[in-house]
DNA sequence: GGACGAAGTTAGTGAACGCTAACCTCGCTC
DNA sequence: GAGCGAGGTTAGCGTTCACTAACTTCGTCC
């Protein structure tokens, strides 16, 4: 479900280094990837700084791996949704779904994902950025699918202000989750139509 | 137009701290914050690091003077719009484009907004956190005015929601200012209206 | 039960960086 | 033209921080 390089090997609860994935990324999401101190990430799962380099090459690494594994996660469950056959409008709707559900799962990958791309080396850094290009891609493909007037560049700018509206979760506390998840929905699509 | 704590002083151009304010703007939404040394930003506007210490008392203060500016300005601006007399559907029309016009001129100021408020002192942090309470409080106002039937937690959520849509403008560089300020406008019109 | 590798510890190193101190150089004012 | 304040400079201090080295602990395999 969650985005994760390795699978939590065989018996049910999560490797060490998801552990240490998901701690970091609530420290990165808070503070920011250079606000955050390898001596936090270690005390955060339970251990000194220094022992996170049984488990990570750098402190970059952890970044990068993060920041992979969303970015697939979302290309391979966005490029699964447009392959179905089916109406238009049910594969745009499937597809805010599918984007609603994770920013709401996962608010602090959506936080560290939009926010610390430049703390990135530069070979994870083009790597994020081709993967992203490919989702707004999927994005732009079932957008002309609904609404054939609309020109790509119009297409893909209105992608990546969905994207916004969207990933306005880690703001927005004020609903309980399945409301939130509805109206975050209903307004995404409200958009994507009334691009014309 | 710009929010500047000291206007640009009778003559023309800018005083040096608004041009070392812009200068730093850029910077930290570049590369964040913390990523900028203080050589950086004086190298940007042609000094040493340390002279940036004749115009302000630390870093620190540049980034609470950046983030106060900004949010006294949508403030004033929106409170402005939705004090006028009038239609409630064109005062909401009128806030969505005061919105739109500041993320297309200042997309880095606006992405520093979002970012970097972790790094902020607590003093500033507060103070920014309530300017932009209140901000949100006028598009409560003005969105339960044309939707009446929206309730508060859904019209704030709604609102984050149009932000992030909006401020989706450091992403956006496919589209001619003028046809990305008209798409955003519509785009976030569309997803308010269906917010039912 | 000895060997070994995985995963942890503490101590320390080197670089980056915010900021201060001390000094210089103008352009104004009287 | 002496005095002075505004706005620069360079040198350096102290801290923070990513990362390494050396050592320990412990479970597993033969």
């Amino acid at each position: 479900m969650i985005p994760s390089a390795a699978p939590p090997s065989g018996d049910g609860k999560p490797s060490r280094r998801d552990q240490i994935l998901a701690a970091a990324a609530e420290l990165f999401a808070q503070h920011g990837f250079r606000g955050v101190g390898i001596d936090d990430i270690g005390a955060a799962v339970g251990i000194t700084g220094p022992a996170l380099y049984r488990h990570f090459r750098s402190k970059d690494a952890m970044l990068g791996e993060m920041l992979t594994g969303i970015s697939e996660y979302l290309l391979a469950g966005g490029t699964e949704r447009i392959r179905r056959v089916g109406d238009a409008d049910d594969i745009l709707t499937g597809l805010v779904r599918f984007h609603v559900d994770f920013a709401l799962q996962q608010p602090a990958l959506i936080t560290v994902h939009e926010r610390s791309l430049a703390s990135l080396g530069d070979e994870d850094r083009r790597r994020v950025r081709r993967l992203q290009r490919q989702y707004v891609e999927v994005w732009v493909t079932a957008l002309r699918a609904t609404v054939p007037r609309l020109d790509e560049p119009h297409a893909r700018s209105a992608a990546h202000a969905v994207f916004g509206l969207i990933n306005s979760t880690p703001h927005n506390r004020h609903l309980p989750g399945d409301d939130l998840a509805e109206l975050l929905t209903r307004l995404a699509l409200g958009a994507l139509y009334a691009a014309k």
